[in-house]
DNA sequence: TGTGGGGTG
C-alpha cells in the first residue's frame, strides 16, 4: 500500500483503514485503493460512475453522465479489462483499432486511470499527425472527463500551448512537437506513458519517434509506450518493437485489438476512368444532392485552390437547381476544409446542414470539400456520402537533383478504405469512387509509401544529430531511407557546416537545430547571427526568414489580377524578391492601425500574422542565444548587407544566366531553369540567388535576388573552390571573376592558386 | 509567364 504514491498524502491511519472506514474514504476519494499500473477495469468503472470527479474533486455534471453512457457503447470500452491487464504487464503495446473503435479518445483516459500520472508529477502524451486532430480530440476528452480544456487535459501544438504545468496530466500533441521536445530532453522524463496515435500514417515525425522510443525504452524501464494504428500493418509494428530477452528468441510486442464500429458502406465505381476528376467530382456531388436520401457529403480533393474552386462551382450549380425547382431540391451548404484555413472557418464543418427553404420542402445538405485532413484525424458527424476521386498531394523527393516537390498522385488502397469508412460513422452510407474497380485492384498501391522514403532528410538528420544519434545510417528505422537520400542529407549538412567532416554536430549545427525551419533557412539565420556584426542586418534577415517560412503572402483573385499585380508592383524592390518580402513585412508593421491594409494591398493578412508569429518565435531563440538585433539606417548599405548575408546561407542555390532567352543554369547541378513569373526583378541579372526550385509546367526558380559573383568567392570559398568545380560555362564565368579579382591590389600579389580556403579579412567591397 | 497535402522553440 505504502508504495502507492497516491496514498502518500493520506494519514497513516487512512492507508490501512478497515473496510468500514475505507468505504467512507472511497466516498470522498474515487481513486481510493488504486495502485498505479495495477488498476483493474472494475475499479475504473466504479471511479467513472463516482459522484465526484477524481481529478478535480468536483461533483460530476449531468453532461458527464450523458457522455459516459455513450462512451460505454464504444467497442474499446467493453475491452477495458483486457487493455488494463496488457498495460499492467507490458512496457510496449501495439494496438489496432479500426475506425469507430474509440481508441483515440478512450485509450489515453484508460492509461490515465491506470498510470495515475498526476500522482507522480508526470504526463501521458498522445501524439497526432495533425494539429486539428490534437485540438479537437483534446476538447472532446476534456468534455468526457468533465474538466476544463487546458487544465487536466490539454493540447500542445506549434504556437499554442494549451496546458497548465503541474495540472495537465493528459496531453494531446502533434508528433512534430514531441520530436522537438525530445531534442531538449532526450530522456523525455516528463512523460510516464507515450502513445503514438495514427502510426499507420507513417509521417516522418512518427517514424523517427518510433526509432527513438524503441531505444529509449531500453534505458527508461519506467516508460510505457503504446503504438496505435488503424490498419492491419500491426505485425510489422509488433516485430519492430519485439522484446529481446537474453538467451531467448525475440518475441513480438503484444497486440491489443479492438474491432471498429461502423455501419456498412456501399462502394460504387465508375465504368470508365474519368478524364477530369474535379469535374466528375462536382457532377457526382450534385447527382447525390438531386437523387439521394438526406445525409451530408464529404468530397476529397487535393489542395486549397482546387477546393475553393470546386466549392464555388458546386454552390453556383446547386443554386441553379434550387431556383429551377425549389420543391424537389433542398438548400446546399458547401464548406471547404484544409489545414491553412483559419481555425474559425475550420469549425464550420461542424455546423448543421441548412433547414428546408419552407415547410414540407426537401431538407438541406452539407457538403464538406476537404484535403486528406478529413481522411483520418477528424470525424464529422452526419457524413453519409463520400466522393473519392482517388488522388492526394504527396511529397516526392529526387535525391539526384535534391528537389522535393508535391505531386498529385493516386492514393493507396488503405487510404481509399479509410475514405470510404468516413461514410459509415453514424449510419449506413455510400462511397462513390471516381475510378474503376479494376484500377482499384490492380493500379493502386496497397499502402501509402512512408514519408521517410519520400523526403529530403536534411532536417531529420540534423534533428537526430541533435538528439545524440551519430550513426544515422544504422539507426533502427522501421523503413530505412535510401542510402543516397541519407548521403545527400549528410553532404548538405556538411556543406552548411552543421556537421563536421567526421559527421559530428558542430556548435553551429546545434544552433541550427534550434530553429524550427529547414536547414537552409535555419543556416542562413544561424550563420547570420554569427556574422551579424559584419553585415549589421540581423533584424532584417530575421524578418526575411520568417516571411520565407510562411505560405505565400500575395493574393491574386481571378477577377482582379491586374489590380493585384499593380499593388504588388508598388511594394516590389527591384534588386530582389527577398528585399521585397522585407519591404512588405515592414509596411505591414507600420500600418498595423489600418485593419484593411493587407486586404487593400492584395496581401494575405493571415500569412502576414503568421510571419509575425514565426518572427517572434525566432526572436526568442535569438535572445536565448544572447544575439544582438541590428539594422542599419542607410537603405543601400542595408540591402547590400542583406544580399551578402543571404549568400552565407543560400550559396548552394545560385544560378547563372545562360544565353539571351532568360534561362539560367543552376550552379553545380546545371539544371536549366527560368525565373518564376512571380519574380519581381526588373532585369535579368547575370547571377542570382534563389529560395526554391519548383517544378510546375517548366522548372522555375522562385523568390530570387540579384547577387555579385565575387561575393560567392568571398563568402563561400569552400563551395566555390574552382579546382573542384565541374567544368562548364558557370566555372568559366567564375574563373573570369576570379582572375579579375586576383588582379585587384587587396587580393595580394596574384600568385595564389585559385583556392580560397580562408579569408583573412572580409572587406566591404561596396 | 503562375504555387503549399501535413508538421516543427
Amino acid at each position: 500500500m505504502v508504495d502507492n504514491p497516491y496514498l502518500a498524502h493520506l494519514k497513516p491511519s487512512q492507508r490501512g483503514a478497515p473496510v468500514a472506514a475505507s468505504s467512507t474514504n472511497s466516498d470522498r476519494e474515487p481513486l481510493f485503493g488504486f495502485l498505479p499500473r495495477k488498476v483493474k477495469g472494475e475499479q475504473v468503472r466504479k471511479a467513472m460512475d463516482h459522484q465526484l470527479n477524481p481529478f478535480n474533486k468536483q461533483p460530476h455534471s449531468a453532461q458527464y453522465r450523458k457522455i459516459l453512457e455513450t462512451r460505454k457503447g464504444l467497442p474499446v470500452f467493453s475491452q477495458m479489462d483486457e487493455f488494463l491487464e496488457i498495460f499492467s504487464k507490458n512496457q510496449i503495446i501495439v494496438m489496432v483499432g479500426e475506425t469507430g473503435s474509440g481508441k483515440t479518445t478512450q485509450i489515453p483516459q484508460f492509461v490515465a486511470y491506470s498510470d495515475l500520472p498526476h500522482t507522480k508529477g508526470k504526463l501521458v502524451a498522445c501524439t497526432q499527425p495533425r494539429r486539428v486532430a490534437a485540438m479537437s480530440v483534446a476538447q472532446r476528452v476534456a468534455d468526457e472527463m468533465d474538466v476544463q480544456l487546458g487544465k487536466h487535459v490539454g493540447y500542445s501544438i506549434r504556437f499554442e500551448d494549451m496546458t497548465e504545468p503541474g495540472t495537465t496530466f493528459l496531453k494531446y500533441m502533434t508528433d512534430g512537437m514531441l520530436l522537438r521536445e525530445a531534442m531538449n530532453d532526450t530522456e523525455l522524463l516528463r512523460y510516464s506513458t507515450i502513445i503514438l496515435d495514427e502510426a499507420h500514417e507513417r509521417t516522418l515525425a512518427t517514424d523517427i519517434l518510433m526509432g527513438l522510443l524503441k531505444n529509449l525504452a531500453r534505458r527508461r524501464l519506467d516508460l510505457k509506450i503504446i503504438v496505435m494504428s488503424a490498419t492491419l500493418d500491426a505485425v510489422k509494428f509488433q516485430s519492430y518493437f519485439s522484446l529481446h530477452q537474453p538467451g531467448e528468441e525475440p518475441s513480438p510486442a503484444p497486440l491489443f485489438k479492438v474491432p471498429g464500429r461502423t455501419f456498412p458502406v456501399e462502394v460504387f465505381y465508375t465504368q470508365e476512368p474519368e478524364p477530369d476528376y474535379v469535374e466528375a467530382a462536382i457532377r457526382t456531388v450534385l447527382m447525390i444532392h438531386r437523387a439521394e436520401d438526406p445525409g451530408d457529403v464529404l468530397l476529397f480533393l487535393t489542395g486549397e485552390e482546387e477546393i475553393e474552386d470546386a466549392c464555388r462551382k458546386i454552390k453556383l450549380e446547386a443554386d441553379d437547381l434550387i431556383n429551377n425547382d425549389p420543391s424537389s431540391v433542398g438548400p446546399l451548404m458547401c464548406v471547404p476544409l484544409y489545414s491553412s484555413l483559419p481555425p474559425q472557418q475550420q469549425q464550420r464543418i461542424f455546423e448543421a446542414a441548412p433547414k428546408p427553404t419552407q415547410e414540407g420542402y426537401p431538407p438541406g445538405r452539407k457538403v464538406v470539400v476537404s484535403t486528406n485532413v478529413a481522411e483520418t484525424s477528424l470525424t464529422i458527424d452526419g457524413i453519409v456520402y463520400v466522393v473519392d476521386p482517388g488522388f492526394s498531394k504527396q511529397k516526392v523527393y529526387n535525391p539526384r537533383i535534391r528537389v522535393e516537390s508535391l505531386l498529385v498522385s493516386p492514393i493507396s488502397r488503405a487510404s481509399a478504405q479509410q475514405r470510404a469508412g468516413r461514410a459509415g460513422r453514424t449510419r449506413p452510407g455510400k462511397c462513390f469512387r471516381l475510378y474503376t474497380e479494376k484500377d482499384f485492384i490492380s493500379e493502386l498501391e496497397e499502402q501509402t509509401h512512408p514519408e521517410i522514403l519520400r523526403s529530403n532528410l536534411a532536417n531529420a538528420v540534423l534533428e537526430l544529430a541533435k538528439l545524440g544519434i551519430k550513426d544515422l545510417v544504422r539507426f533502427d528505422y522501421l523503413d530505412a531511407p535510401a542510402p543516397e537520400t541519407l548521403m545527400r542529407a549528410l553532404e548538405l549538412l556538411n556543406y552548411l557546416a552543421a556537421l563536421d567532416d567526421e559527421g559530428e554536430l558542430t556548435p553551429l549545427g546545434g544552433l541550427m537545430a534550434e530553429f524550427p525551419l529547414d536547414p537552409q533557412a535555419s543556416k542562413s539565420l544561424a550563420k547570420m547571427l554569427i556574422t551579424s556584426p559584419e553585415f549589421k542586418v540581423s533584424n532584417d534577415i530575421l524578418t526575411i526568414t520568417a516571411m520565407l517560412s510562411v505560405p505565400n503572402v500575395w493574393l491574386r483573385p481571378p477577377n482582379q489580377r491586374a489590380a493585384a499585380d499593380q499593388a504588388k508592383a508598388l511594394l516590389t524592390v527591384p534588386e530582389g524578391d527577398h528585399l521585397t518580402l522585407l519591404n512588405v513585412f515592414n509596411n505591414y508593421s507600420q500600418n498595423k492601425s489600418d485593419r484593411n491594409w493587407a486586404w487593400n494591398n492584395f496581401l494575405s493578412a493571415r500569412a502576414l500574422a503568421q510571419a509575425e508569429n514565426v518572427r517572434a518565435q525566432l526572436l526568442r531563440t535569438m535572445e536565448r542565444s544572447e544575439i544582438e538585433l541590428i539594422s542599419v539606417e542607410d537603405e543601400r548599405k542595408r540591402n547590400l548587407g542583406i544580399q551578402k548575408a543571404l549568400i552565407c546561407g543560400f550559396f548552394m542555390q545560385v544560378a547563372h544566366k545562360e544565353g539571351e532567352k532568360g534561362s539560367y543554369l543552376t550552379v553545380k547541378d546545371n539544371q536549366v531553369v527560368g525565373l518564376h513569373p512571380s519574380c519581381g526583378l526588373d532585369a535579368q541579372p547575370e547571377w542570382v540567388l534563389f529560395n526554391e526550385f519548383v517544378l510546375t509546367k517548366r522548372p522555375y526558380i522562385r523568390t530570387v535576388t540579384e547577387i555579385r559573383p565575387d561575393w560567392l568567392l568571398e563568402f563561400a570559398p569552400v563551395y566555390f573552390d574552382l579546382s573542384s568545380f565541374p567544368d562548364g560555362e558557370t566555372k568559366r564565368a567564375l574563373q573570369r571573376i576570379y582572375n579579375k579579382k586576383r588582379g585587384l591590389p587587396e587580393n595580394g600579389n596574384g600568385q595564389n592558386p585559385p583556392k580560397l580556403k580562408k579569408q583573412k579579412q572580409k572587406k566591404d567591397t561596396s
